[in-house]
DNA sequence: GTTGAAAACTAGAGGTTCTAGGAAGGGACG
DNA sequence: CGTCCCTTCCTAGAACCTCTAGTTTTCAAC
């Protein structure tokens, strides 16, 4: 009996494969021990249960897009900034869905306590969002809105919701103008109305 | 034996509440049937299968939706047209996120071919989005992006992902007066760049 | 070598979807 | 009233899933 070797860093990477490839809901403890040549049993040695597994694809997922981003917006500001950060956060999310679909999920907050990722992509958002001269809570708002775009965005592309003609890339593109008059254009906090 | 008197209606109707309590995922033909006292088998006389079950809920929320919007829209344009559709839209995902989540799965076309809340839906925005003076390709530009927002904005306030202090109500007014104003500003298209 | 922890196994309980074929309810029609 | 027949619901069972308990095997360190 030849040991497969596992560990959980392992089938952590094997799990984001598998969700990349044939979703995150596909994803199950029978299918990846099988990709291992190995009992299903087996896996509980080093992974808690299904829910931590993914829990972990998502950790990793996080890491990974930050990462990316961080990499993209280094150095850029303004207009150049936000069209990198958009750029790394959709083309990440396309290129792995399962990843980024982990992201997605609602988590407790001891689950994802000990993760960096999350405290980064905050201070990233915010740096940008700074050399626009926006100053709280404008920030919170912004970067709210701006993460729900970008999100809603790709989410919507990922599930086939554009179906129609005009390309996606013209239209991202177009938005990402767009997002651009908005911060620089950010109504002030608490106008005389 | 008295019969329970199932109907497809009546089964999407209990699944799509079901939905909304316990989260989609949570519904499955086993507790659906148990809510019925009858057994699993039963209501594959009604439903072909989970999958078509989930897409019923999602075409039942999906007429939900946009009747509500319909009506709050109806007689309003501008910034009163904007605000009514987005909070409609809010709030309706928020009483309903099981409903609501049914209506972001990926469908294949021949599912929700006859659907009429989806073509309905789109007419809706591209009213909403004339009033503001933009024409095509404008117009699918703005309503991606505005669907995107909308739903990005409900998604992650679903799933927890607006932990921190500041008031999601108002992020989410200041967010709407925001994208009024980048509809007022929106680049026209190919500026000379 | 012995030994002990870690990695894998067998066995099994309990949940799930879904198919096939059988029985019972209730309306239509002679 | 009795019979027919469609629909509704049932039993039975295959196939797959998660997860627990307890056991054996491997590997390295002593």
């Amino acid at each position: 009996m030849v040991r497969a070797g596992l560990s959980a860093a392992k089938l952590t990477e094997a799990a984001a494969e598998m969700a990349d490839e044939v979703g995150l809901e596909q994803v199950t403890v029978s299918a990846l021990a099988r990709r291992f040549g190995v009992k299903d049993a087996s896996l509980y040695s080093h992974v808690k249960n299904l829910r931590e597994l993914r829990v972990r694809i998502a950790l990793l997922g996080g890491e990974e897009l930050t990462d990316r981003i961080a990499t993209e917006v280094a150095g850029r500001a303004g207009k150049d900034a936000l069209v990198a950060f958009a750029n790394a956060y959709r083309r990440y999310a396309l290129e792995h869905p399962g990843r980024y679909a982990a992201t997605q999920m609602r988590f407790d907050p001891e689950e994802v306590a000990d993760s960096v990722a999350l405290r980064r992509s905050i201070e990233l958002t915010y740096g940008m969002l700074r050399a626009y001269g926006l100053t709280e809570p404008d920030l919170t708002d912004a970067g709210r809105l701006l993460r729900a775009a970008f999100h809603g965005y790709i989410h919507l592309e990922l599930s086939g919701g554009f179906a129609h003609p005009r390309e996606i890339e013209d239209s991202w593109s177009r938005s990402l103008d767009a997002l651009h008059v908005l911060l620089e254009n950010w109504p002030a906090h608490q106008p005389g109305r």
